[in-house]
DNA sequence: GAGCACTGC
């Protein structure tokens, strides 16, 4: 008999979906540490069970042994299973306290962090304060550092601060320049393509609306010219009225690439190049080609207007603000938008130009106490559409290989919502259904109307519809190019498969195409005959295509979200039904140069519940991020107000740096203790991307490659700092080597670069605050515990990992699990998580300890840590949260906010506990005072703290490694006490 | 066994 729920087994399961809801039935498998040793006790109606644990439990050489625990006899059915699950719950527990790491330390070490904190504990009187991190804290210590840092010193930035003042040279000279420019040959090409522009029609009515009004809506869809035109119309005006010196435009966009495309297309239509002092140029982080101060348009990402405001929160330099694609509702577009409308009250000299699609323009004009609206028509052909009813009649087609499992075997976040307005969409569509379909009746065949029913009742995107319909296109239509939307890659990779396997899509007249980049969504781009696509054949970068030539676009009806399921606290993301907003821009995608044909894969009555728009990014954002946003605005407009005495010495320096907190955190704990360069690594790959891809088709070889790179560390984060070593050696070797490593290995040099421009930005921000006294990441002066080239100090940057990731820790249990490898892992919040398959740790089955950090949950198809690393218990120990010590169950414990709980003789908990709280209270004052750790004087006190605890980091916990299950060192599992769980022990939890 | 999309003096 295998061990979990037999016949009773799924009544069981579901009950405790239903009934009690996940969280509670994970929340009760842990042991808190403090709370109540007898876990059965609580919930015990079943003496049985009771009786059964005391007789079994005590035996203390592990479950592997004796013969095989059973429910008592008269036990039947559902009791069954609920008996099982309640031994599983106490096995485990017993199971957890028997597999405790083992904190020590050897006498040496002991009587010398003794001799340590005997001689520093006497510098400051009263008791650390708790924590560092802020949170309980409300000592005067923890108000701004005491020297206030210097401003940004960058010659870029520095201009920006200056306002506009009117130089009347400059103005003749910049209307001289424009009207000789009228004779340049290509000049005047390029005006000729410009006045095509439907909005160059608009041009006077523009000019004058902008100059005789504060706030102006100017709205039209893509296509119309207007994000190239209107900043130039602008600066024009003022040029040719002889006051070009004072125009300042900025124009904000949301993705960099949009911001290099436009501003190169803007300076090419001036006969100019883009930057190098001319009329028109650009800024993104990083990366930037300025125009001259006075007399410009600039093109940037929102994100730098945001950091701007930091310094300069009138944006003082400043004529005309123009505001593109804010119909997205991007968190930083809207975020801007407010703080836009309050500098209005502070600015009246200020221009704002708002640009968005027709679609919701009104509502951004009411934001702006109804400020005026202009519309710019667009260039399009009618497009005709259609509906699932109408694809189905159509295509004759009937749905074959429905699931037909009961919905509660199918994924358990299946067909679940995070939002109770969706939940009540699908109530209401419930209720509609069968008056809807009575109005088919007649218009439709008997036959559509039942597979119109059938495709109803299941979630996924019916992909064999699709090559049906594709068929029915290439059979019965023009020619054309069909692009197909699809919210997922696996949905791509399928339906790719499908055509190929079609004799018909194998010829030589079809070709499939993947856009990867194509309006945010992935579609599949399929089109015949191929030579109508040199641009995609060619073509290194897939998002440079035109798609002027896409006739037919299927729209697969939805779309990925990610939200923020306030219930669970999690980040989600999942296929969600697209808004009518999403399908309008998706129709328009057919027609660009002539009639089109739009296919909904959704029926008459979906559609009238789609949503107008999906809800904003602001909306579905966590509010960590967003309070980010506004503390560094915040900060800003403080800093001028000069009250900045309300952050935090560590809030102060982490709304300073461009990266969420945590990161943030990371970053000044590397360059505290001294091994910047490798955590600059980590940190800049978690606030921006890996640097690995994996393609279709490659996984297995991708996942062995990064494998190798992780050099057995146990550790996603280290597997990136070895890969961006292998890049940096590789790179001085030439191109040809860089190339070559990073094709081996799956990497992207793109990325990587953009990672190491990215340190040197940290780097120069730690500098500035006085961390450290380079701006050199790989400065040895920065680096003096990082290790040397060969070897890295792997354990000191686990540690540092957890000072800036805690409390983002995972515990793991082990599995054996022949049918399912690798770890079993759960978090205080989630109970079991998985591991996401493109970690390291996936499928790893030999730890050293057994606890995890993290930085990246999200449920998805289940909840997945996306990068974990393996981290030891001194690391959680001085890095995590608060420490207690106490007694459980007879064994001696420390643990980690009550619930990373180690065995330790009291006497060596009590030293740990000393000594972190050194360690907090010398952080905080570096935190206070910045300055660079003097690792030359080792009698100093921050020098001696520090280094005993990286002494007890890096000698004191050796996993001697190369056994299966748990590492078995004395500070690990003892010897002869290695856990055993039986192979079809995993199949407890959901 | 899985990868919507962006962004940061």
């Amino acid at each position: 008999m295998s061990y979990g729920y037999g016949g009773g087994g799924g009544g069981g399961r579901r009950g405790r979906r239903g009934g009690r809801g996940f969280r509670d039935g994970s929340r009760e498998r842990w042991d808190r540490g403090g709370g109540g040793g007898g876990g059965g006790g609580s919930r015990g109606h079943s003496s049985d069970f009771d009786q059964h644990e005391e007789g079994g439990g005590g035996g203390g050489g592990g479950g592997g042994g004796g013969p095989r625990d059973r429910p008592p006899p008269h036990l039947k059915g559902r009791e069954i299973g609920l008996w099982y699950a309640r031994y599983g719950a106490v096995r485990r527990k017993q199971a957890d306290r028997r597999s405790r790491a083992v904190v020590q330390m050897d006498e040496a070490r002991e009587q010398h962090i003794t001799k340590l904190l005997n001689s520093v504990q006497s510098d400051h009187p009263g008791p650390a304060r708790d924590g560092w991190d802020g949170r309980a804290s409300t000592s005067g210590s923890w108000r701004t550092p005491e020297k206030e840092k210097p401003r940004w010193k960058d010659k870029d930035v520095e201009f920006l601060f200056q306002e506009v003042v009117r130089d009347s040279s400059l103005d003749d000279r910049l209307k001289r320049d424009l009207q000789s420019k009228k004779s340049d040959p290509k000049y005047k090409e390029m005006l000729k393509f410009r006045e095509k522009l439907p909005s160059y029609g608009k041009r006077e009515e523009l000019v004058k609306l902008i100059n005789s009004n504060r706030v102006l809506v100017v709205s039209g869809e893509t296509g119309c010219g207007k994000t190239t035109q209107v900043t130039q119309f602008i600066l024009d005006d003022y040029i040719n009225r002889g006051m070009g010196s004072l125009c300042r435009v900025v124009c904000t966009q949301p993705r960099r690439i949009s911001a290099i495309s436009v501003a190169e297309r803007v300076a090419a239509e001036r006969a100019e190049s883009v930057g190098n002092g001319n009329s028109c140029g650009y800024q993104i982080r990083l990366q930037s080609r300025l125009p001259r101060r006075q007399g410009s348009v600039l093109y940037c990402t929102t994100g730098i207007i945001l950091q701007w405001l930091r310094s300069d929160p009138l944006l003082s330099s400043i004529s005309h603000l123009v505001l593109d694609e804010i119909h997205e509702r991007n968190l930083q577009s809207d975020v801007l938008l407010v703080i836009v409308k309050d500098l209005l009250n502070l600015r009246d000299d200020l221009k704002i130009i708002l640009m968005s699609a027709t679609l919701n323009a009104e509502k951004f004009s009411r934001y702006f106490d109804n400020c005026p609206m202009i519309h710019i028509p667009g260039l399009t052909f009618p497009v005709e559409e259609f509906l699932l009813e109408d694809i189905l009649e159509m295509t004759r087609y009937h749905p074959q290989n429905q699931d037909r499992r009961p919905t509660w075997k199918r994924g358990f976040w299946q067909g679940r919502n995070s939002r109770p307005e969706k939940e009540e969409k699908e109530a209401e569509y419930k209720e509609s259904w069968p008056s809807y379909a009575r109005t088919l009746q007649g218009r439709y065949s008997d036959n559509t109307i039942e597979a119109v029913e059938m495709l109803d009742n299941d979630d996924k995107i019916d992909l064999e519809l699709i090559v049906s319909l594709i068929r029915h296109i290439v059979l019965n239509d023009e020619e054309g190019a069909i692009l197909v939307f699809l919210p997922g890659w696996d949905n791509i990779s399928n339906l790719n498969d499908l055509l190929t396997a079609q004799q018909m899509f194998r010829s030589d007249c079809f070709e499939v195409f993947f856009l990867s980049d194509l309006v945010f969504i992935p579609a599949l781009f399929f089109s015949l005959p191929p030579s109508l696509f040199p641009l995609l054949c060619l073509s290194p970068f897939p998002h440079s295509i035109t798609i002027d030539d896409v006739v037919y676009v299927i729209d697969g009806g939805k779309i990925k979200e990610t939200n923020f399921d306030t219930n669970n606290n999690i980040s989600t993301m999942t296929a969600e039904w697209v808004s009518l907003a999403n399908a309008k821009q998706r129709k328009g995608r057919a027609g660009r140069v002539c009639p089109g044909k739009c296919y909904h894969l959704y029926n008459g009555l979906r559609a009238s519940l789609l949503d107008a728009y999906q809800l904003p990014e602001i909306m579905r954002t966590p509010l960590e991020e967003l309070c980010l946003v506004a503390a560094r605005i915040l900060d800003g407009f403080i800093n001028a107000l000069d009250r900045a005495e309300n952050l935090t010495a560590l809030g102060f320096h982490l709304a300073r740096l461009p990266v969420e907190p945590h990161i943030g955190k990371l970053i000044l704990f590397g360059a505290l203790l001294g091994c910047l360069d490798p955590i600059l690594t980590i940190a800049a790959s978690l606030s921006f991307k890996d640097p690995f891809f994996i393609p279709l088709g490659k996984e297995k070889m991708a996942d062995m490659r990064r494998r190798i790179l992780s050099r057995n560390s146990k550790s996603d984060h280290l597997t990136i700092v070895n890969a961006f070593q292998g890049w940096e050696e590789a790179k001085q070797h030439g191109s040809r080597y860089e190339r070559e490593y990073c094709w081996d290995n799956f990497l992207s040099a793109n990325t990587l670069q953009m990672l190491h421009n990215m340190k040197g930005q940290f780097a120069e921000h730690l500098m500035h605050a006085g961390f450290v006294s380079s701006k050199d990441p790989k400065d040895p002066k920065s680096n003096v515990n990082s290790g040397n080239n060969i070897m890295y100090n792997e354990k000191l940057i686990k540690a540092v990992i957890v000072a800036g990731l805690y409390p983002k820790v995972a515990m793991i249990r082990p599995s054996h699990s022949k049918k399912r490898p690798g770890p079993k892992v759960y978090t205080q919040a989630d109970g079991k998580v998985c591991i996401h398959p493109k970690s390291v740790n996936a499928e790893e089955t030999e730890f050293n300890y057994t606890w995890l950090i993290y930085h990246l949950k999200m449920r998805t198809s289940s909840i997945f840590l996306y990068d974990c690393t393996e981290v030891s218990p001194f690391s959680l120990l001085f890095f995590g949260g608060d420490i207690t010590i106490q007694k459980d169950d007879g064994q001696e414990t420390v643990a980690v906010d009550q619930w990373i709980v180690f065995r330790s003789p009291a006497r060596i908990a009590h030293l740990v506990k000393s000594l972190k709280k050194e360690l907090d209270s010398l952080l905080e004052e570096k935190i206070r005072k910045p300055a660079p750790v003097d690792w030359q004087n080792r009698q100093s006190k921050d020098c001696a703290v520090i280094t005993a605890i990286i002494d007890l980091i890096t000698t004191q916990e050796k996993p001697t490694g190369g056994t299966k299950g748990y590492g078995r060192t004395w500070a690990s599992a003892p010897r002869g006490q290695h856990i055993h769980f039986n192979d079809d022990d995993d199949d407890d939890d959901d």
